[in-house]
DNA sequence: GAATTAAACTTGCAAAAAACAAGTAATTAT
DNA sequence: ATAATTACTTGTTTTTTGCAAGTTTAATTC
């Protein structure tokens, strides 16, 4: 859970951050939302990290409580639920994207693509506005 | 405790990064570090977070073990320990600095000065030179 | 130089959260 | 109508955290 409760969590930038969003579990749900195309809770269990499905309903409740994802009917298959980041989310990209360049220089077994590496340093704001027409798109 | 065990958690640069880093307390530890100059146990501690003192240990054990931080002792007061970011961890720079822009964006209650804000969306680059000056002279 | 104080932890225990396993409810497919 | 999907919830065990107190080494103070 990421906290609610005790102090006020907010002023600090870094606090307010980690208190919106900043568990394990929540970066990979934000990751599978923005770069992997999933939005289904079943997509995020078979992602394999191996989270439980009690802790998955409720890091995806607080990501909506905290405005970083909605919730959505599938309009086709009714007993599906869509998921996908707000505008608050996706504001998260360049400090995703911050942190994979990061990852990707000191993890020696990163699966991070080259051309993807070198489109995060070279062109980063082409990239970003790629990454954004696909989120958009879907 | 910073995933150890278990699966290997490489490869994925966002799960990489949450198994180097990736809690709150870790978090609040490199803010302080990279921001508000604290370099001492004691300092960590008065920071008014409210860690306890064995969950600050622990976490400075795997910030070092994980080469983001690195312990050397007080040429003065020998019984103090210096606590200081590596370069890898210095190069968590950008990815802070973008929480801090989105935190700032969307807490009404931030404390990130205006100032500081707008150097950050105007002239990010001589902002983080700014910043990396200030902790290289200290 | 002996006794406090300071600084950085460690240890033990209770409380909270996470992981695991199983069950339920509402569709949807057969 | 029956079985299978999908998205959860519930109960229990295990792990982690939070809290209080204690230990160790070095530095002051008396």
């Amino acid at each position: 859970m990421v906290d609610k409760k005790k102090q006020n969590w907010a002023g600090c930038p870094i606090r307010f951050g980690m208190s919106q969003f900043g568990d394990k579990w929540s970066f990979l749900i934000i990751r599978d939302l923005m770069f992997k195309g999933r939005k289904y809770y079943s997509e995020f269990l078979e992602a394999g990290e191996g989270i439980s499905t009690n802790i998955l309903a409720s890091r995806l409740a607080d990501l909506e409580h905290n405005g970083i994802v909605s919730k959505r009917q599938d309009a086709v298959k009714r007993s599906k639920n869509i998921y996908s980041l707000t505008e608050k989310g996706i504001a998260l990209m360049p400090m995703m994207l911050a942190m994979i360049d990061w990852a990707e220089r000191y993890d020696d077994q990163t699966e991070v693509p080259a051309e993807f590496a070198r489109k995060l340093r070279q062109t980063p704001e082409a990239l970003q506005k790629e990454l954004l027409n696909l989120l958009e798109n879907n």
